[in-house]
DNA sequence: GCGACAG
DNA sequence: ATCTTGTCGC
């Protein structure tokens, strides 16, 4: 699979932020298609950070079984810089997503969508790209404040900036710490609760992510 | 100016 | 993200 956008990855910050900010105006919020498969997204860290390593999977959206996966390394070439999560990370993501035979009807993100200062996670970042229904699910908060949502699996609470619900925070699991869902492009935040939901029939983390990083791990240790 | 800050 | 021991619970 190719994106239907490219653009330099060889930037600074400056030209990054302006990049972010005209991409930032494709993304989308509609009703996804029929979705028969989800992929998943992850990223690992190799050799004091010089060494990314990327892996995709994807599931059977009705069984969440594994039909396909694939994993792929890059240098590093872009530093962390909070909001600039994607200019680090896409590249590795794309190798392994250009490994894939097919494409995936939703991919779920281990990160913020529209979360973000700029409303411009890596789940807008890959979705705009490919032009793909995303969203975004992430295990710490980047922007926003949020009431603690109940206790009971399925319960949430809006994600506030300012004066934007940028997300929802939602509780997968009964008592564990809730995640931050948000749309990343061509879905909405119901839509992508609901899939969220149907994610974590177990775990805290949807099923995409734990598979996805279980196999980054098992490259990374391949590696060296 | 000071603190916060996805992975 | 990654570095790490012990500990609580099913």
């Amino acid at each position: 699979m190719k994106p239907v956008i490219d653009h330099p990855w060889q930037l600074d910050i400056d030209a990054a932020w302006a990049l972010q900010r005209e991409l930032a105006a494709k993304v989308r919020c509609v009703e996804p298609g029929p979705i028969a498969t989800v992929a998943g997204v992850d990223v690992a860290y190799a050799k004091d950070e010089m060494v990314l390593v990327a892996s995709v999977v994807l599931l059977d959206a009705m069984t969440l079984e594994v039909v396909e996966a694939a994993e792929a390394e890059a240098a590093v070439q872009f530093p962390y810089v909070p909001g600039l999560f994607s200019f680090r990370e896409l590249p590795a993501i794309m190798a392994a997503l250009e490994k894939l035979s097919r494409r995936p009807d939703l991919v779920v993100c281990d990160g913020q969508g529209l979360a973000h200062p700029r409303r411009f996670g890596l789940a807008c970042h890959l979705g705009v790209l490919y032009d793909l229904p995303t969203l975004g699910c992430a295990k710490t908060r980047l922007v926003g404040e949020a009431a603690e949502p109940a206790s009971a699996r399925g319960s949430a609470s809006e994600l506030v900036d300012g004066e934007a619900v940028v997300g929802r925070v939602l509780r997968t699991q009964d008592g564990v710490k809730p995640v931050d869902v948000s749309i990343g492009h061509r879905i909405t935040l119901d839509a992508a609760c609901d899939w969220i939901l149907r994610l974590t029939p177990r775990y805290r983390l949807p099923e995409t992510t734990r598979q996805a990083d279980q196999r980054v791990r098992r490259r990374l240790a391949a590696l060296g």
